[in-house]
DNA sequence: GGTAGATGTTTGCACAAACAAATACTTCCG
DNA sequence: CGGAAGTATTTGTTTGTGCAAACATCTACC
């Protein structure tokens, strides 16, 4: 089903040149998005889609690892992030009812009127930075094909050399 | 020229769905490229980016702000990676010749011999976590877009709300 | 030729985020 | 019922990053 083997061709120039603009992209367009929001709503990229993923959710609330989850950030991550918004009155913590060792976030009624404010400033970067540059672009098929791409990391697994040294030095 | 219009339309259903797959690899995988090509060749990224335009400068050295801009880092945080790389004796740092203030980071003979033996680690991580993915994706097209989109900030610049504040929080 | 301002780079500092260990609770099984 | 093992989340610690200030040097102008 995925392409396994462990030779691997070198990029042709059209994708040399598609993957040295995407690693630019990946790079410089959380940074700008991130720092425009922040600016503009006084929010950070994390915290918009936090409020925004609990804004979507039932009651407002998602436990903590769906959250990790939905958000694309460590544990760690999540649980200093919360902390963060609920010192704004932006989220609470409550106990999941069911399961004594599991938190739920849930949006307080201010950080959904803040998400509110927020949206048409995330709305603006997002136009500017991305959609005004994807015209011409067949976008199911690009959606398609940026699903596919995290989905499972077993491609990151213990595939690799013997001795790899697991911390940065 | 460009969109300059304040009111922004609500984004269609197909754009919406293609944010939130940018917005979600936007997050995955730079964490995963960097993981993976750190456990494979005990370099992150960055590291990576710097020696590969590194090596493809003329006598395999750049200007600190040209590295910067070509790796889409800070200055402060290109100084502080060049100093790690140069502990690892990957690259030297000379004074530019020129003009006394400047730096030149420069690739070693090591750096260079090093960054040949990550390239296929590297190679192989963009051809699965990638471009396995683009297949039936208009790369020139896609290349076009990614290259469009950050290249000038004028829109981060001061347009903003008059109280926001600088720091977040 | 000397001083004022511009420019290239490096520090000081603060902070977000990741990994690993600790904690707190649940569930499974004898 | 009483642990043992598992699971959800938090805390300890380290690291990489950006912003602003500092520093060093260059350039221009009088």
């Amino acid at each position: 089903m995925r392409a396994d083997e462990s030779d691997f061709q070198p990029l042709t120039p059209d994708e040399e040149a598609a993957w040295r603009a995407l690693a630019r992209v990946l790079v410089a367009l959380p940074r700008a998005m991130d720092a425009d929001l922040l600016r503009r709503a006084q929010l950070s990229l994390s915290d918009y889609r936090v409020l925004m993923f609990l804004s979507e959710a039932p009651d407002r609330s998602l436990r903590m690892s769906e959250l990790a989850d939905l958000v694309q950030i460590s544990f760690s991550g999540l649980t200093r992030l919360i902390e963060r918004l609920e010192r704004r009155d932006l989220v609470e913590r409550v106990k999941a009812d069911t399961d004594g060792r599991g938190s739920r976030a849930v949006l307080t009624g201010f950080g959904l009127e803040r998400l509110r404010e927020a949206w048409p400033d995330h709305l603006r970067g997002v136009r500017l930075m991305v959609m005004d540059h994807l015209r011409g672009i067949d976008l199911p098929a690009l959606t398609e094909a940026l699903n596919s791409m995290i989905v499972k990391n077993d491609m990151v697994g213990p595939t690799g050399r013997p001795g790899a040294r697991p911390s940065r030095d």
